[in-house]
Formats: structure tokens, sequence, C-alpha cells
DNA sequence: AGCCCCTAAGAGACCGGTCTCTTTTTCAAA
DNA sequence: TTTGAAAAAGAGACCGGTCTCTTAGGGGCT
């Protein structure tokens, strides 16, 4: 029925029309779906096209209509299951919409994401979603506007850049969560998170460079302060951005002076390193640690104790970009949009009651 | 210094010469990064393609050359952490050759699978690295090797299908876990798989349309045999494809007149679903009910007690199939290649030792 | 029959690069 | 100075589609 022809090469339009005895460009009516064509040059051309097996080039295509179909998502990390749902959500969205997804990881690095950009720039994408690695550096960002292509978010806003973004409502989940522990009666609490300043040291806010981190310890420090802890700032731990380095970190943080008794994970991966490195010491969680994060990865549900998260709509987050990216792309005109989606507070096992009186079980490592 | 215009169309080659004053076929030489120039003919490109921001149009590159630099990626599901870190292999290989990834979901659906690959092709891949959904369907996949674009299966081998393919040893590393088990007293033990048949019945291996776990079922079914152990194939549970499935499915295993001692998940997430429901129903693990699975998970090691498994090297299995593809690219012409990585047993604690005289604790669901 | 409108089809430019082929320039050796 | 080969530059076809513009037919209406 179907010949299998491997060493000729792919047919066009041109070979169709040729074959079915029409114009190249009745041919390309028939193939493309525009325009009018009678039923005798319609079937002609079916035919000849099937004959010849013949594939439609979307490169050529994209050439003279000037869209890709195809949108560029650009990860600090898909390997992270927060980006593998997202990346999922918007891949969903997309399709729904005969849209591909071109993926590219910046590994939080700014230049690769750069490099990342202009590539899929260059490759014509009609849109992009980024999750930015820095708010500082946003000039290759500010480019993707000039090139009149829309970008949207993810994540993570940047105020001085006016496009549309996808965000969690981090300063409020924050303050869930530090709120929770204060009123389980803690006050050494930690935050520990993957973003880093050149001097791995935390003086205020303007050091962290990623938004949605900088709503988290902004929330953070605000309940400590409401709650009268004073210099909350200390707690704040940077650079959690290998699992050898929050390893580190954490060991280190217990084995301080007044080690914390409880600590915010910034997100899962870290939650994760934290809760093998307390295990392996054998501290006792919750009793002598307590521990929450953002993000309700699939596994805080099932340790012992379970892990109080903050659940973030990821999936939905990655879909929404996508739907805001696509109306973009199908005309919308409208000012930059925010859209900030709700949090909600699990609470499970891995936090505990402390007395006022400061005679809980202490950490202890040598 | 550089003056964003944002309305205006974008800049081409043509522009280039022209603001430059040579010709367009010089203009591209410069741009392009073939052919030679003159110096002075190159510094005066140079500075009018910085003027005028050019940006090559990969789309119109490609056309001519007929390479896109892009490589079509389809898997099951992103959202599972398997394809997460397989993606994360496939990129930073592809990254290091100077190639981009199209990902694609088939949601694990043969015709969804099919669309998708005429699309990558139509958008002119270079080549395809596929995770295909099932094994007898596979005409879609035979003619991506007609329209002369290499092909590397990823997990799940087709023998039918002569081209690469990247694979870990499924077949020995299911023997291993069911020997494990037989070693330590077992002999109700049951495999569930998110694979399916049109009467979600097993009756034998040719049912089974997924190679990597045909492998492993008759690897589980033959040490099931050596052991001595009356009718295994009774104890394989196909269909948990969804959580609310898989945990249907568990809770009926476990009603069952003789339920299992020990279970085999056929992947982290079948795993992470009977964890869930055997801490609900208050299930002692390992003491009534032993769990062991593929894929070393990352929550594998936190849960208490932490999971037994087999370590798959996910980032490996996509690293090396993208490094294959690429020798493809490249002219590599020698016959299909069929790499098989070996795994590993991780020994944790979810395995009990049952006594030969049937007489430990038995599961009791109401 | 004459006129008009509408459908169908063809011709050919165009998108933005690459690449071949030809012509001009450069420069060193004779 | 002449000569010749190599380097540099230009002209224009080409990739495979889309799309505009033009021309050829085919009723319906007066």
């Amino acid at each position: 029925m179907k010949e299998p022809q491997p060493k000729t090469a792919a047919a066009t339009v041109a070979d169709v029309a040729r074959l079915s005895g029409v114009s190249k460009a009745t041919a390309a009516r028939v193939l493309g779906g525009y325009g009018t064509v009678s039923d005798k040059a319609r079937d002609a051309v079916m035919l000849a096209a099937q004959e010849l097996d013949y594939r439609p080039n979307e490169l050529a295509r994209s050439m003279t209509t000037g869209r890709s179909g195809t949108i560029g998502v650009v990860v600090g990390d898909i390997e992270n299951p927060f980006f593998g749902s997202a990346v999922r959500g918007i891949s969903d969205a997309a399709r729904a919409s005969g849209f591909n997804v071109v993926l590219a990881n910046s590994g939080e690095d700014v230049e690769a994401e750069r490099v990342a950009i202009n590539t899929l720039v260059a490759k014509r994408v009609d849109g992009l979603i980024v999750s930015p690695a820095q708010e500082s550096t946003v000039g290759h960002l500010e480019e993707i506007g000039q090139t009149g292509r829309p970008l949207v978010l993810l994540d993570r806003a940047i105020a001085a850049l006016a496009v549309d973004s996808v965000t969690a409502d981090d300063r409020q989940a924050a303050e869930a969560l530090t709120r929770l522990l204060v009123e389980r009666g803690h006050r050494e609490i930690a935050y520990v998170t993957a973003c880093d300043t050149p001097t791995h040291l935390y003086r205020d806010t303007g050091d962290i460079l990623t938004a949605s981190v900088r709503e988290r310890i902004e929330g953070f420090l605000e309940v400590g302060a409401e709650a009268g802890i004073a210099d909350m700032r200390r707690w704040v731990r940077l650079g959690a951005n290998t699992s050898d380095a929050t390893r580190r970190l954490t060991i280190d943080l217990l084995r301080e002076g007044t080690p914390p008794s409880a600590i915010i994970a910034s997100d899962s991966l870290i939650a994760l390193e934290i809760f093998k490195v307390a295990r392996e010491q054998g501290i006792d969680m919750p009793g002598a640690l307590s521990l929450v994060t953002f993000h309700d990865a699939a596994w805080t549900a099932v340790t012992t104790p379970p892990i109080t998260v903050v659940r973030q709509p990821v999936y939905e987050m990655g879909e929404a970009a996508a739907k805001m990216l696509i109306e973009r792309l199908n005309g919308e005109q409208c000012a930059p949009r925010h859209l900030i989606l709700p949090t909600q507070l699990v609470e499970r096992a891995s936090v505990a009651v402390r007395g006022h009186s400061d005679d809980g079980p202490r950490i202890r490592i040598i």
C-alpha cells in the first residue's frame, strides 16, 4: 500500500503538485488547509500526497507565517520535582492550544539562562516562560520584549520588569509557616534557602535576588519581629544549592551554641537533605527538631513524622503561565498581569510544641 | 549605545549588508561564520549588526542547511521523577553538543505519542529519543526511520525495531529483587505494575507490551519457579497507572484470602502509593508487609522503614541516549546498538525475614 | 445575450538565511 | 612590468512553504 522510500529526499508541495497535475499553489492550499479548492483537485492532491508520503515542513511554514507554534521554557532544573510539575502544567496547556514546548535548563546560572534565551529567540519561539535565576540581571529578559515576543515569569516575579507573572503567595505562606512555629512555642527558628550572595552571608533582604525567596524571608522576619524575637536575621542561612552544601550547612547550624528548635526549608530538596541529616545524627523529630518546608512534594506525606508543608499549586502555576502566554500570542494587549495563587498550609506531624520555659530537649552533635 | 527598536521588524542579513555597505553574501559570511572575509568587511558588518541588534533566524538557517540543531524527546510523563532525571541527562548531553530539546508528553498513550512524533518530525528535529508507550504499535516509530532521522529508544527497547536503545538491566534487577525476597522466606510475593491489558488480567508475558516490564515480570516469574512457588503468575497485578487505581488495587490485594507478604512495585510512584495505603491501614512494615521497588527515588531513603530498591542509573541513561543519538547525527553508521546499563540493589530496611513455618503476622483489612 | 459576481486555479514573489558560481582585487614571484 | 594564483566580494539560485495578484470558468439575473 504505502511504499517506504528511505533514500529519496522528502516530498515537497511542488512534488505533490507535479504528481497530481495541479499548480503548486493549489496543492499548497489543500495541504495547508487554506483558501478554496474544488473537491476534484482536493482528492487528486490528497492521493498524490499519500503516494509520496508527503510530510509538511513546519520550518518552512513558520518562516513565512512568522509563527512557529512553539513556546520556550527556561527553568532552573527539570530534575527538581517542583519544575517537573510546573513543566507538565505548561506542556499540557500548550498542547491543548496546539503549541509545542522547547525546554532549556539554566542550572540557576544567569549566563546559561542568557544563552538559552538567545537560542530560543533565534529558533523563533513565539513566546517564553522563564523562571529567572536572578532578579538583578534582567537585560536578557528585557531583550525578549524588544524582539516582540511575550514573556511570562514563573514562580519568581521581577518588579522592574513590566511583564506577566505567575507566582504563589510566598509572603503569606512564609508568614503562616513562621506563625505556626511561633505559636507552638519556637523562638529559635532557622530559614534555609538555596539562594546565595557573594559573601554567603545574609545582611538584609536586598541581598536576595530571587523575589519569591525574598518575600518568604520578609514574611519570616516580620512574624519573628512581631513575636519579639531578637535578631531574627541571624537565622537566615544561604547557599543550600546542592545536597552537599545543604548537608554541611545543616550540620554547622545544629552544632552552634544555640541550635534552632525548628527549621524552615525553602524547597523540598533542602527539606529532604535536612531530614536525612537529622535522622543520621539520631535527632528526634519533632521532639528535638521541628521541620517545615515549602512545596508539598510527594514524599513529605510518608516520612515519620510526615512533614508539615506549604502546598503551592505548582501544576496550576505552570498551566496558568502557559495560558497567559497563549492569550498574549492571540493578541491580548492588556497591562502586565501578576497572578498570585494562594497556598495552603498542610499540617502534618513534624512540628512539636515547646514549653516557654525553654527546657525542651536540646540537640547535641559532636 | 544600543537603541531598542520595539516596533521595527527584526533586522535581517540584507539589512545589515545594506547598512555596512557590503553585499548580502559577505554579510552572511560574517554573520554565519563561514567562508573568508577581510577584516575590514568583518568589522563593518559586525558594527552594523550591533547597530541594528541583528539576531540570526535559526529557522531560515535550518531550512537551507537541513539541520535544526534540535532533538525531540517523547516521554510518558515528565512529572514522574524517573523521566525528570532522564530528561535532565538528555538535556545536559544535548546542550554540551549544541543541541536543543523539544519535549513532548505522551501520557503513555500511543495515539498521543504518534501525534507528538509527527509534530516533531514536521518541526524537523534532527533526531528523536522516545520512551515508547507500547511495543505492539510501532508504525509511527518505523516512519521516523523512513524520514531519515535517527531514533533512540529510552528505557524500553523494542526487538522488532532495528534502532539504538538504552535500557537498564531489568531482567537481572527483577531477579535480584525477587531472589532477595525468596531468600528472606517470602513465598507470597505480588508484582504491581502500571502496565495494563484490555482485560486488566495477566495471563502470560505476551500480554505485556512494555519490554522493560515484560523483562521484569519474566525475571520475577523465573525466580519464583526456581523457588518452587506454585502459580506465581496470579501474583502479577496490572493497571496501577494512577494513584487511585494503585490504591484500589493494593487494598484489593491485601484483602484477599492469602494476601502477599511482600510486594514488588514496578516504579516509585506505585511504591509511594502502596506505602501510603499500608500506613493508613496500620499495617506494620516490614513486619506484616515487605515492600521493594524499582527506581531509587529520593524519598525511598527517608521513610520508616527506608525502602529497599533497585537503583537504575536514570540520569546516565538519558545522557547515553542523547550521546548515541548525536553520534548518529554526526554520521555514525554502525548497526543498531543496545546499551544495557547495570542496576544496583540497594538494601535498606523494608524487607522482613519470614520463618518457613508460615506463622508470621498476617494482614487483615476490613 | 449581456453583465456581474463568485469560485477555482495558476504564476510568481517572498520569508531569511546558505551556498555555488563568477568576477574582482590583492600580492608575491618572475 | 607582467603574470598567476589565491583571497575577497558580489550576484543570484535555492530551501519549502505562504500569500497576493491575476486570470479563467460558471452560474444567476435582468
